[in-house]
DNA sequence: ATGACTTGTAATACAAGA
């Protein structure tokens, strides 16, 4: 069965409701792996979803801050949440799709402002989070089932995943031991980077681009925070991948875009 | 050099994003 399957970190999914609506339907998108919705789930907007034919969800929200979901046309097979380094906070749920696929939706910690474990408790927990996260792989041995990692992974592991690799180094996200993380990750779980097979690693690839800097979008002062990681029987069954980048020209953007990915 | 903007909470700034 093919599946169109997305993430979109929408900061905000009560303020990003109707872009939302009109992506899943531009795109004929099956599930959506939201992150950052920052919101209770008695208040998550489920109803207008519903009528466009996205009947099942699981939601995982809290207020204020971080919150996940899955919004899907088709009903689940199995589904849960982790809970990751000992703090219920809304990082992570999962579901086992029709034809077997085990989705894994995350929103790993940002990392505040100073890329020093020592005096950045957020920092810390990044790593931290990271690390967990490649444990479980090899603990689940995922790598021998079809298994998509998608989300918001506050990351940017290559050279050409953020605008300007050299000024960035020190800058929480594109820090080497962030990277090496990712590509610790990757190996624990043989996974691969997917949307690297479309757009190769010799070519600029961004996800998010941040409301502070002026034009930032215009500039294209871009980073792939954004991430789609496939093991092997799930690689072997993705035909496409596409960054949905038109959604941050729309009025009053989230500051992530959708990575996309069809498989089977 | 820093910050720039957006969101949520709660009430006028503040925390958080990254």
């Amino acid at each position: 069965m093919a599946l169109r399957i997305a993430s979109w970190n929408v900061n905000s999914v009560r303020q990003r409701s109707a872009h939302l609506a009109r992506f899943l339907q531009e795109n004929q998108v099956d599930v959506v792996c939201l992150q950052e919705t920052k919101v209770e789930d008695p208040d998550f907007p489920a109803l207008e979803l519903e009528a466009l034919g996205y009947r099942h969800r699981l939601i995982h929200g809290q207020k204020s801050y971080n919150g996940v979901a899955i919004i899907s046309r088709l009903a689940f097979e199995d589904q849960g949440k982790l809970v990751w380094c000992r703090k219920d906070d809304r990082r992570h749920l999962w579901a086992r799709l029709p034809g077997g696929l085990e989705l894994h939706n995350f929103y790993v910690p940002s990392g505040g402002d100073k890329p020093d474990p020592a005096v950045n408790d957020k920092f810390d927990h990044k790593l931290k989070f990271l690390r967990a996260m490649a444990r479980w792989c090899r603990k689940e041995t995922v790598a021998e089932r079809a298994v998509l990692l998608v989300g918001d992974m506050n990351v940017a592991p290559l050279d050409t995943d953020v605008w300007n690799h050299k000024r960035l180094l020190r800058s929480v996200g594109h820090t080497p031991l962030e990277s090496s993380l990712m590509k610790s990750l990757l190996k624990a779980g043989s996974l691969e980077d997917v949307p690297r097979r479309f757009v190769p690693p010799s070519e600029p690839l961004y996800t998010w681009w941040g409301y502070r800097f002026p034009q930032a979008f215009q500039k294209d002062y871009g980073w792939r925070l954004d991430h789609a990681l496939a093991t092997p029987p799930a690689a072997a069954a993705i035909t496409a991948m596409r960054v949905a980048k038109e959604t941050r020209t729309w009025e009053k953007p989230s500051d992530h875009v959708p990575v996309v990915v069809d498989i089977g």
